[in-house]
DNA sequence: ACTAGAAATGAAATAAAACTACAAAAAAAT
DNA sequence: ATTTTTTTGTAGTTTTATTTCATTTCTAGT
């Protein structure tokens, strides 16, 4: 955990001189790492063990092992600024709430995956005979992307935002097909009821949604995403931002599966759009 | 820049004991980070003051000051392994290189900003009688999802990812109008073409591309993100997500400017699709 | 209100770590 | 081959961190 955090979190469990020595950090971090036991002691006006014990009492090893962690507290993008925007928040602050609140969902959805089904997936969709991504609403956008990747790999896959021509590309599935869906929360019942339909008609559904929701309930792989729904407070954010990332995933692992003869099928993808384009000049 | 590629890169650049340091420090970072200066002289089978020799050569001020630059670009996500993909990763590494380049990516991204234009930009949404969103190939997903979410907004609001569309919807552009284009490259023929003929209209161009491109200077406004290009070697992935995370800001940018009434708003749209959805049981 | 006991704090001493000066060794240049 | 320069390590010095222990400050029970 974020150390500074946890410094603000148990502010009240320190003794009157911690305390002192914790406030002096949150005050200024950058200058509580760059000082020696001595400085810090001055600048929190207590003495040199008091801030030895300090540091002893977050599980570290002494002073110059806390300030490793602060260290890397510090770094990590996510200051200790409270991630939600606030209504007076200035274009500044709005603009590095979302950014810094996207990377920590990212760092938390990256630690929550589970490797294995992702190479299952992988393994699944590199030996489907079609692929169809699916989502609605907000997660259309997704499945639009998912499609404009996988398309360039010259197999045969759809995408529908539509629930009737979902429902109808289903009633037409074979085994061997593979379905995608994309959903946040998992709840959306038109595609529970698609994924349903997928599998009555014997296609393999894989579903980019919550864990335990009723659409990974019907699904035969769940990649869950364990995103916090709080950061997405008035429409999906971060929770969409971390499903893109995980196309990219399975659109890699497929690259990768498929081996070089693959890639350079992306080649001729990207060269044949560029004729389209303005050339860069040499400057 | 990251403290673990600056040794790497410099590499060369030290003398046979410098390197000995170097490259026991490569081997494992995190024993570096926590050991003494006579401990990692010991491993690198250097002697003190030469590991202290190559902290300075590192424009840090002693080996303390090298191990806080060290431990904060070992949390900063981005471990020092080089960051794309390679043929032989396995689901383990390709799932956190790709997270880990996005979080990096969104990070530059971040930091290349100019929050005045974010700032101006809203001012034009907010102003606009009608807004449109213009994208093709991959960058038409992300003109999709800036329409799902100014779609919850309740005012004119459309996206197009068909030129000939995009066109006409040019035609018909008054004063008041906002066309907003997106394209990572911004050289992309037809969408310059596009990005003229609105402007001819009277219509009010942004653009989300890359700073002095052909569709920059056609353009009213420009929010470019400074996203390294070689992230992106096949396909375009972190630096859409960069674009994504854009819309998010000007999506929040919109919504605070509009203040507590549209956000009531809001609520009504998530209120109205409730009822499409399972209900989440208490447990 | 007073006092025994416990907890917190800091002064001083000790230990550890980092740094400096200088000399020896190795490498490069003449 | 010899001088010069660069690199490296030894030993000593300084700085920094930690431990010990005495003092102070709370806390709770009478």
């Amino acid at each position: 955990m974020n150390t500074l955090e946890l410094i603000k979190k148990n502010l009240d469990t320190f003794s009157k001189s911690e305390r002192k020595v914790a406030e002096a950090i949150l005050a200024s971090p950058q200058t509580a790492i760059h000082s020696s036991i001595a400085n810090l002691a001055k600048i929190a006006e207590v003495s040199e063990p008091t801030v030895n014990r300090f540091c002893r009492r977050l599980d570290t090893k002494g002073f110059p092992d806390f300030k490793l962690h602060l260290a890397q507290s510090l770094a990590n993008g996510t200051p200790y600024v409270n991630r939600n925007v606030n209504e007076d928040d200035g274009p500044e602050a709005y603009t590095s709430k979302i950014f810094e609140s996207t990377m920590a969902c990212l760092n938390a959805a990256k630690n929550g995956l589970d490797v294995n089904l992702i190479n299952r997936a992988v393994d699944v969709l590199t030996q489907a005979n079609k692929i169809s991504f699916f989502g609605l609403g907000a997660s259309s956008s997704v499945a639009h992307d998912a499609l404009n990747k996988f398309f360039r790999f010259n197999i045969p896959v759809s995408c529908f935002d539509d629930v009737v021509m979902q429902r109808m590309s289903c009633i037409n599935c074979t085994e061997g097909d593979v379905i995608v869906l994309i959903s946040h929360t998992g709840r959306t019942k038109p595609l529970v009821e698609v994924a349903q339909l997928a599998r009555e008609n014997d296609a393999f559904v894989i579903a980019l949604t919550a864990a335990n929701s009723p659409l990974a309930e019907q699904s035969n792989l769940v990649l869950s995403l364990g995103v916090p729904e709080d950061t997405d407070i008035y429409m999906p954010m971060s929770s969409r931002i971390a499903q893109l990332v995980l196309i990219d995933v399975l659109t890699t692992g497929f690259t990768l599966r498929r081996g070089a003869k693959f890639r350079d099928n992306l080649k001729r993808v990207k060269a044949g759009i560029k004729d389209s384009r303005f050339e860069k000049t040499e400057d």
